[in-house]
DNA sequence: TCTGGGGTCCTTCATCGA
DNA sequence: TCTGTCGATGAAGGACCC
């Protein structure tokens, strides 16, 4: 098998025969792509991330995380560490029209495409390698692919299970490809740190330290009853066999969606329930909008308040009938809101709409309301949702939405106002 | 240092009906 | 009629991932 470029990461035999799974990650990607656009910005140090106080990096440049920037990092401290890195604000727009063509070459290549995110997803071969070759060599005509239509680079992980190829990918960044044969995925895996396990965050990282496991062979090597006791059954089982190099996840096409949601930090902490409820709406507008682009219905509302010591609180109400409707979904909001008792007694950072429970649209019944033909908001909802897509979110608005100097006035009462302008 | 936004999954506890 | 149990479901919170 040959082996075009840059295994970065190696010392493995690099044979590729079972490894139908490549998980495939855009090196810096929302960078990468401003770079593209700004090419006199190429090996510099480049962050992109919002300009307002509370903001985080979102992507940088390996020249910025030379300098010690991280993704998710607040800007502040980012811009505090690396002073003359260019700090470019997000377009997400375009980070999804580059997403969707990037996907378009993976498609080309094989059916079963599971996208992760925006950057980076699975994919599985094994029916391609009749036609393109050993994986590796698939990998590589991705690499050169995506390259040349697209001119950013990505990394590729090719391995006989997901979790490994994602281990791979991320071991050979950025712009590099790694096997990682089935026979040397112990070899390869044991030594690496707790934090490698897909589920190992801060806390259960804190919590297997203290029971003295350090690396990848404590885990797999632990008692599974003492695991047990300590991070529960289901994350013992699964880090076990993640350790054990089991995962026998398949590659998937097509994932339902669960739920779907907005939410907002507020530049500054609110207390005034106005405030508050405005923002509910503009949310509650949002998360509907996507639940109608998406054909869904949602039963389930879910409000999250975060206070400004960064504690947080859900709240959540089951409908006896799934909407999709904006006017349903903010008077619910309001409701949870309202009982949460922090209405007008807690300074609030955060506050967000979520909708879980989804059904199919279609299988929601029209919503009928007394005095009112059959489906009288959807449609003008459905209406409106023409307009937004056609000339943007702010095109059309609620009354209570449009920003008045010096404090907006507060949004119609839930169930009643809070319509369109 | 001071923590975004969009998600998923798991655990625990409460409630309800059989 | 009362009590206990079990499973399903809802609610809340936490941890994690990108």
């Amino acid at each position: 098998m040959s082996r075009q470029a840059s295994s970065r990461v190696t010392g493995l035999s690099g044979d590729d025969a079972g490894c139908h799974i490549l998980h495939v990650d855009m090196d810096a990607f929302y960078a990468s792509v401003e770079i593209r656009d700004r090419p006199e910005l190429a090996r510099t140090p480049v962050i992109v991330g919002g300009l307002s106080g509370r903001s985080v990096v979102l992507s940088a440049t390996y020249e910025a995380r030379s300098f010690g920037v991280r993704s998710a990092m607040p800007m502040a401290r980012a811009r505090r560490l690396c002073p003359h890195a260019t700090v470019i604000p997000p377009r997400h727009g375009l980070y999804g029209a580059v997403s969707k063509e990037v996907m378009a070459i993976f498609r080309a290549v094989t059916p079963i495409v599971e996208p992760l995110s925006l950057d980076e997803a699975f994919l599985d071969v094994s029916g391609a390698i009749r036609l393109l070759g050993p994986p590796a060599g698939i990998g590589e005509h991705i690499r050169r692919q995506v390259a040349q239509q697209q001119q950013i680079t990505c990394s590729v992980g090719v391995a006989a299970t997901k979790f490994l190829a994602k281990l791979a990918s991320v071991h050979c960044k950025p712009d590099g490809l790694l096997v990682i044969p089935v026979d040397g995925a112990l070899q390869f895996l044991h030594p690496l740190p707790i934090s490698a396990l897909w589920g190992v965050g801060e806390k259960t990282g804190q919590t297997l330290a203290r029971l003295g496991l350090r690396t990848v062979g404590d885990i797999a090597s632990a008692p599974l009853a003492a695991l047990e006791r300590d991070i529960g059954k289901a994350a013992a089982a699964h880090l076990q066999a993640l350790a054990a190099g089991r995962d026998d996840r398949g590659v998937e096409a097509a994932v339902r969606e669960k739920s779907v949601g907005s939410e907002e930090t507020f530049d500054v902490d609110v207390s005034d329930p106005v405030v508050v409820r405005r923002e509910l709406l503009r949310l509650s507008r949002r998360t509907a909008r996507s639940l109608r682009s998406s054909g869904h219905a949602t039963r389930t509302i879910v409000v999250k308040l975060r206070k400004a010591d960064f504690t947080t609180i859900t709240r959540s109400k089951t409908l006896p009938e799934p909407t999709s409707e904006t006017q349903q979904i903010y008077a619910t909001a309001c409701a949870l809101y309202a009982a949460s008792g922090l209405s007008g007694q807690a300074r609030l950072r955060l506050v967000g709409v979520r909708a879980t429970g989804l059904v199919p649209a279609a299988a929601a019944p029209a919503q009928l309301v007394l005095g009112e033909g059959g489906g009288s908001w959807h449609d003008a909802e459905s209406a409106l949702d023409k307009i937004t897509g056609r000339f943007g979110p702010d095109a059309v608005r609620p009354a209570a939405l449009v920003e008045r100097a010096p404090r907006a006035a507060a949004p119609g009462p839930p169930g009643g106002g809070g319509s369109t302008a």
